[in-house]
RNA sequence: GGGCCUGUAGUCUAGUGGCUAUGACGUCGCCCUUACACGGCGAAGGUCCCCGGUUCGAAUCCGGGCAGGCCCACCA
């Protein structure tokens, strides 16, 4: 018997507690695993996004479907803490800057934020009912475990010969000083100015050119213009770089564009990728002005030590001076920016590791066909992606919260050596493990002193999870790895370059599934950030209503893939449901179950009317789609259930002046029970918390979470009614209306649809009605 | 420039060829009918973005616009 008059969020603490307790979520190894490469967040600040928090209940619902459908799931939890975001926080943190202070000292600065961060976090995902083992499968990217594993693939990638070095013009982050790959580059429209500045050629012609990047000019190395440019036809020889004066070709080539500018473009190493294109295909002389700080070096002559923004505007100036500028126009200009550090980037050469993977990108493709998709029109982001990778992954850093490049370095000849697989090595402060050069034979070594990109980690968590290379047993059962749950935004980073990296590692494919989750969004579906203000805390919120009603909004709210909308009122209303389904099931507590029962017409039908809404649920939840379940559930239990059964049957169940038999009281009792049953087993995946008191109450001491999903009830199916009865029902309670009568008045006369003869008994009672006869259409009254 | 997605009452949303277009929030009435007033019943509110086509029939399919969002691309 249920008490409370309302389903309480403090209710859902005493569960945790049972949950755990109990250990209902522990993974226990078995020859088949349903296994989930859970997202690792990465604890980059406070609050954390609601839109994430809202993700991740999604996540707990896959996983909470899976074991309900009978599988033994793998549902481990990760934190992820490598990499640039958690240096920035810290810097900002502990106001202080990371190569001014000693590296020791910021790793652990470092470990103190991801400390305190990960506890909130993880807190919150507690809070949700998050159903991930997290005592015995909880780990960190940055754990010895963890990055051991990320060097011991970085050194079989390495003897396997897929790691090289080089020196190339690459993505450079002046802000953080370090090199990104392109995955991590976005692009934002800034003005700019285009400069419109006068060359001489060799023969004294005037030509006018306009670049953004006029502090380039130094590095300038050809001028070109289109071959079909009638203006520039039959150009040729040198033209003379204004201050530098030194020469260079003007050359006809497509890719200059007659429409812009002048019809003429200058080449300089590098200004965007299009030079460095052209540098490599016109065998251009390549000289760099600006420095790792993003300052002019002494190439560039008298503006040596200025800022490149500073730069630009002094050579401007200059150029203005001696006359050679012909106009000046702003335009909007697409930049690249570092997706992290939020500053331009600029392309400069440096010394790095590449791992290959343009050889690769056909398996990866091929990886990517076999996969299911939920939706399925995000395979197309990813196709997309592989189709514009052009070149290898840098995956050096220059950066010092990572994992470290396990490579010593000979002091004397400087090669390279890479320890062996299976420990955890940081070059920058121990010792090499080598006795002696193999080349030269010298026995002094120093350490590399940069990390890995962070996705060098990121990208194995599905091989970590399963066990590979630690624990055989279980890889085998988890591998391939049935589902990556993941947010849209890192199809291009975390699923291309896992997929990528596990091929390269086990010639596999390495998952069965990806679920695609949407953004979560303000209400007017503008995208939550700092900036705007409009970033809504997740802790109040789900203080305020608890998990249950947060997790119900956020299944009911939007279908797989697309953004949900954050609104209060739809919380509210989320909320209301949770309360009926609450008085619904106090409602039925009140009555005792007995075993001779008869059912009866009405009672075929809701059973049959619940095996249609079972269907339906299962088929959403099949798809990893939670809007279908609960909106299905919301509609029968609320709309049909309550409404309409509820109401038909509450005289016969309470049988106070002995209409009926007592079998079919209890028919009526007994069905009561059984579709509050599969209400709350289909509902349990969504709301874990209000299904599991209720279950416990009225069911059965074994959780909830450790019971099947249901199946159809075999019975007598009725259909094709359940309209007719809601449009009888609703005729009735509108004549009361109209007529200002009691809903519990009773009606001398009333005909209703034959097809409903058979809920004769229970209409009657239901409405007070003195005669009922069926017939082809509706009347009421005398 | 290419691709993907979206456009349905004040707001949000369901609906992929068929009866008077779904539901929620909000609004307006009436009702505490012994599970629930976080409830019940009823009502108002829509040129289903625009134009054209296919069809007996289009919110739905096709073509062309317009608007918004996202992804990709070497326009200095």
């Amino acid at each position: 018997m249920i008490k409370e008059k309302r389903w309480k969020k403090e209710f859902e603490k005493e569960l945790r507690e049972f949950w755990d307790k109990n250990n209902v979520y522990e993974f226990k190894k078995s020859e088949k695993v349903f296994s989930i490469d859970t997202p690792p967040p990465y604890p980059s600040g406070k609050p954390w996004h609601i839109g994430a928090v809202a993700h991740y209940s999604q996540i707990d619902m896959i996983a909470r479907t899976a074991r309900m459908f009978g599988n033994n799931v793998l549902f481990p939890v990760g934190i992820d803490r490598n990499g640039l975001p958690v240096e920035i926080y810290t810097e900002k943190k502990y106001n202080v800057q990371m190569h001014k202070i000693s590296r020791e000292k910021f790793v652990q600065l470092c470990k103190k934020s991801l400390d305190e961060l990960e506890e909130y976090m993880i807190q919150i995902l507690h809070t949700i009912g998050f159903s991930a083992d997290f005592k015995n499968h909880r780990y960190r990217t940055d754990s010895e475990e963890y990055r051991k594993l990320t060097q011991a693939t970085f050194i079989e990638l390495w003897k396997k010969g897929l790691i090289y070095e080089d020196t190339r013009p690459n993505n450079y982050c002046v802000k953080t000083k370090t090199t990104i790959a392109d995955a991590e580059i976005e692009y934002k429209e800034i003005e700019t100015n285009l400069v419109y500045i006068k060359f001489k050629t060799e023969d004294g012609k005037q030509l006018v050119i306009a670049t953004t990047r006029p502090e380039l000019l130094g590095a300038c190395a050809a001028i070109l213009y289109n071959p079909n440019d009638e203006r520039y036809k039959g150009l040729k020889g040198n033209a003379i770089v204004p201050i530098y004066g030194h020469k260079v070709p003007i050359i006809p080539h497509p890719y200059a564009k007659p429409e812009f500018g002048t019809g003429l473009v200058m080449i300089c190493s590098y200004g965007d990728y299009a030079d460095v294109r052209l540098f490599r295909e016109l065998k251009l002389p390549e000289k760099i002005l600006i420095d790792e700080n993003g300052r002019m070096n002494k190439n560039s002559g008298k503006y040596e030590g200025l800022l490149v923004k500073e730069a630009r505007e002094k050579i401007t100036k200059d150029l203005q001076e001696m006359g050679l500028v012909e106009k000046i126009e702003k335009i909007m200009h697409r930049t690249p920016f570092s997706e992290r550090g939020k500053h331009p980037i600029e392309i400069i050469p440096m010394k790095e590791y590449y791992l290959k993977q343009i050889p690769f990108l056909d398996d990866v493709r091929k990886c990517a066909e076999k996969i299911k998709f939920h939706p399925d029109y995000y395979k197309q982001f990813l196709f997309d992606w592989i189709d514009s990778v052009s070149i290898d992954w840098p995956i050096t850093r220059r950066r010092f919260y990572g994992t470290e490049v396990p490579i010593w370095y000979c002091k004397k000849c400087g090669e390279p050596h890479v320890p062996e697989p299976g420990k955890y090595y940081q070059p920058w402060k121990q010792k090499a493990p080598f006795e002696k050069c193999k080349k030269c034979g010298n026995k002094e070594f120093v350490g590399d002193e940069r990390t890995l990109d962070t996705w060098m980690d990121s990208s194995i968590s599905a091989l970590f999870i399963s066990g590979y290379k630690r624990d055989e047993e279980l890889f085998k059962s988890a591998f391939p790895v049935s589902l990556r749950p993941q947010a849209k935004e890192i199809i291009r980073t975390w699923l291309y370059y896992t997929i990528l990296r596990v091929w390269q590692l086990t010639n596999k494919c390495v998952f069965k599934h990806v679920w695609i989750g949407g953004h979560g969004v303000d209400e007017h579906g503008k995208k939550m950030s700092k900036s705007l203000g409009n970033i809504v805390d997740p802790v109040p919120i789900l203080e305020k209503y608890g998990a249950d009603t947060f997790r119900f909004w956020n299944a009911a709210e939007a279908n797989v893939g697309s953004d949900f909308r954050y609104s209060e009122s739809r919380l509210i209303a989320a909320q209301k449901f949770l309360t009926k389904l609450w008085n619904l099931s106090r409602f039925i507590s009140g009555f005792q179950k007995e075993d001779n029962y008869k059912l009866t017409a009405s009672d075929e039908w809701i059973i049959s009317e619940l095996n249609k809404t079972i269907e339906k649920c299962k088929k959403g939840y099949e798809e990893f789609n939670f809007f279908i379940p609960a909106n299905e559930i919301k509609h029968f239990a609320w709309s049909i259930f309550a409404d309409h059964y509820i109401e038909m049957v509450k005289a016969r169940a309470y049988n106070k002046e002995g209409k009926f038999s007592k079998e079919e009281q209890n028919g009526a009792i007994r069905t009561l029970y059984l579709v509050l049953e599969n209400i709350i087993k289909l509902l349990a995946p969504i709301c874990p918390f209000i299904t599991e008191k209720i279950w416990l109450e009225l069911f059965s001491k074994e959780s909830i979470h450790k019971q099947k999903f249901p199946e159809k009830i075999k019975v007598k199916q009725i259909e094709g009614i359940t309209e007719k009865l809601i449009e009888f029902n609703s005729e009735v309670w509108k004549y009361k209306k109209e007529k200002g009568m009691p809903l519990n008045s009773s009606i001398k006369r009333a005909k209703a649809y034959k097809e409903l003869e058979i809920f004769k008994q229970d209409l009657i009672e239901m409405h007070n009605i003195e005669e009922l006869e069926f017939g082809e259409k509706i009347e009421i009254g005398e």
